[in-house]
DNA sequence: CTGAAAGCGCTTACAG
DNA sequence: CTGAAAGCGCTTACAG
C-alpha cells in the first residue's frame, strides 16, 4: 500500500552516479564539492520531477539533527502560553524548525517525563517553562550540549538562559496605581508557589504596600485546584477580610476564578472593589467594567526566546556566559481600578 | 562535549552477546524468542543501571514508526482550539504518542506545507483542521496508508474519517430560542468562508429565520482580516441594518470584535440588541450580561478524535468503512438572549 | 534457544 | 572533480 519511497540510491542509479554525488547536490554542497553545473542542474531537475523528498529521519540519524525545538509549556490552552506558542511556532518554521509541544499542568514529573521524551527524539534545542524541581532534569539536558531556554520563570540555581518580564516592577506599579485610586486595603491572590515569577509578583505588591504603610492581605490557593475549589477559597478569604476594597490576581485563570467569586457575592467592580490582573485576555477589556490588566509584549518574548536560542544553536552551549533578559510588560489600566468621584 | 550515547551494541558486548538479542529483550519479546529468563533479567537489569534509552530516531528509521502524530489546527492560541489540543495531547500521551502541533492561520499553502513536512518526519497519523482547497494534499497523505482524522470541518468529496459537531442543528436551536425571546430581526455574523461547518451554522440559522418568515441578514468577513477590520465591518453591517435586534456570531473571535463594537456605539445587551455565539469562552458566563453561547464538548471530540485515529491505526486506513462521527453541542442560554419584561 | 547479517535512508570523512 | 565505504542506532527475517 501507498507509493513506494524513493531514496537517493534511486536518484544515483538513475544517473549512473554515486548516492553521495546526490547528496551533495541535494544540501547545496555542488559548488562546495566541485560538482559540474550540469550534473547539478540535471539531479535537481530530475528531484524536482519526480518530486524526491530526503527522508528527514534518515538525515537526523546520520547529522544527530532533527530539526525541531521542543516546547514545554505549563498549559497549551491557556490564554496567555497558546498565543505564545502560536508566535513560537512561527519564528520555529522561519528558522526551519518544527515545534514538538508539551504541557505540563505544572506536574513536575510529568514535566520530568516529557523532557525525556523530547530527549529521546533527539530535539535540537529546548524551550522551558519549567514547573518547581526541574532543576537537575535540565542541568542534566544542558550537561548534553543541547541549547536551553527558560522562560517564565526562572529555574533556582541554574546556569541557563532566561527570558521573562519585570514581574516584581510591574505588579508595583499596578499596586501603586491601586493605592493613588484610593484604594486602602489591597487584597493579592496568587498561587501557593515558589515559581520565581511568582514570588516576584508577590514582591511586587509587598514593595507597595509597605511603601504606603498598608497591611499586605494574601491569598495563596494551590494550583492544582480546580475552579470551583479556587472560588471557594476566594469566597472564605473576602469573608475573613471584609476591608479588603480591590484584588490583585497574579496570574489570569485566578481572575476568572475571583471576577465569578465576585459576582456570585454581587461585588460591584470597582465601586466595592477594585479588581486587576497579571495577563491580559482578549475579553478583559470588553467587561464593564473592563478590567486592569498587564500584558506581556508576547511578540517581544517570543523574538528574545528565538534569538537566544540561535545563539545557543550557533555557539554551543559551552563557555559562554548565560543571558537573563527581561522584556517589559505594561500596566494597562481600565476602568475596573478607577474610583468614581 | 555531552555524554556520550550508549548503544545496544555496547550492552551487547558487556554481555558478550548479539545486538539482536539486546533489542528483543529490551522491546519484550525475550519470551516469544525463547531468551532465557536469566539473561533477560540480567540485561534489563544492566539497562535501568546505566540508564540506557534506546535512540528513538534509529528505531523508528528501522520500524518506520515514530510514535508521533501531527496536529494542525487554525491557531493554536485561540480559546476553542488551544484547550482542544490540550486535550488530544493528553489522550496521545496515554497511548504513547507524541503531538507536533503547527497552526495553519487558516492559509492553504501554509497547511499544505506543513502537511508536507510532517510527512517528511513520518508522523504516524495525522488530526487535521483543514483549511479550503486542502482535498488533494488529504488525499496524497491518505494514498499512504496513514491514518488521517479531519476535526471541525469536512473536506468535500474526501474519503477520510472526520469528526465534527451539529452545527446547523445547534445554530437553529439557538436561533429558535432567540426567536422565541421577541427578537424580530437575527443578524448572522461569520466568515466568507465555505468551510463546512460555517455553511451548516449558516444553514441553521436559515432554517430558523425560514420557519419565522424572518428575513436573513448576513454579514460575511474574510478570515485575514485583522479585528479592527472586524470592527468596521460589523459597525457598517449595523448601521445598514438598524431593525436588527440580536447578532448571531458564528464563531468567537468574531464575536469579540462583535462585542467591542457595540460597546462602541452603546449598544446595551441585551435591551438594543442580543447577542449569542458559536463556541464557549471562560469567560463570556462572566460579562454582565452573561453571553450566551454554543458549547463543543471537547472531551468527547478529543476522545472520538483518539478513538477513530487509533481504529485505523490499528487496521489500516483501506478497505474499512470512513465514519462520520457528530458530537452534539449545547446551548447555554444566558443574559444576553432573554429580554427582560 | 541464540546470533550473524542485511537493511532503514541518509551523511561525510577519505582517497584518488 | 567524483565515488566507495563506513557509519548513525536500531529491527527483523533468516539460519541454525
Amino acid at each position: 500500500m501507498g507509493v513506494k519511497k524513493i531514496s537517493i540510491y534511486d536518484i544515483a542509479k538513475h544517473f549512473q552516479i554515486a548516492k553521495s554525488t546526490v547528496s551533495f547536490i541535494i544540501n547545496g554542497k555542488a559548488e562546495e564539492r566541485r560538482i559540474s553545473k550540469e550534473l547539478e542542474k540535471r539531479v535537481l531537475g530530475y528531484v524536482e520531477e519526480i518530486g524526491f523528498k530526503p527522508h528527514y529521519l534518515a538525515r537526523s540519524l546520520a547529522t544527530g539533527k532533527s530539526n525541531s525545538i521542543g516546547l514545554i509549556v505549563e498549559n497549551i490552552g491557556d490564554s496567555f502560553f497558546g498565543p505564545i506558542a502560536l508566535k513560537i511556532e512561527e519564528r520555529a518554521k522561519s528558522m526551519g524548525y518544527r515545534v514538538v509541544y508539551s504541557s505540563t499542568l505544572g506536574n513536575t514529573q510529568e514535566a520530568i517525563d516529557i523532557l525525556k521524551l523530547f530527549r529521546e527524539t533527539q530535539v535540537d534545542g529546548y524551550i522551558i517553562v519549567p514547573p518547581v524541581g526541574m532543576e537537575e532534569a535540565v542541568e542534566e539536558v544542558m550537561r548534553e550540549g543541547k541549547p536551553v531556554v527558560v522562560f517564565d520563570r526562572m529555574l533556582d540555581g541554574v546556569q541557563v538562559d532566561y527570558i521573562g518580564t519585570n514581574n516584581q516592577e510591574i505588579t508595583y506599579a499596578a499596586c501603586m496605581h491601586l493605592v493613588e485610586e484610593g484604594f486602602k486595603n489591597i487584597g493579592f491572590v496568587t498561587l501557593d508557589s515558589s515559581q520565581s515569577q511568582m514570588v516576584e509578583r508577590l514582591n511586587g505588591y509587598k514593595q507597595a504596600i509597605d511603601q504606603n504603610n498598608g497591611n499586605e492581605v494574601v491569598l495563596s490557593v494551590n494550583y492544582c485546584s480546580n475552579r470551583s475549589d479556587y472560588k471557594n477559597e476566594i469566597k472564605q478569604f473576602l469573608q475573613e477580610h471584609q476591608q479588603v476594597d480591590a484584588l490583585f490576581f497574579a496570574t489570569n485563570y485566578l481572575c476568572v476564578a475571583g471576577l465569578e467569586t465576585l459576582r456570585d457575592l454581587q461585588k460591584h467592580i470597582p465601586e466595592d472593589i477594585g479588581v486587576a490582573v497579571f495577563d491580559e485576555n482578549d475579553l478583559f477589556r470588553l467587561f464593564d467594567p473592563a478590567i486592569t490588566t498587564i500584558e506581556q509584549p508576547l511578540e517581544d518574548l517570543s523574538k528574545a526566546i528565538f534569538q537566544t536560542l540561535q545563539k545557543r544553536i550557533l555557539r554551543g552551549s559551552n563557555r559562554v556566559v548565560y543571558t537573563k533578559k527581561i522584556i517589559p510588560s505594561r500596566l494597562i489600566v481600565r476602568q475596573s481600578t478607577i474610583r468614581r468621584k
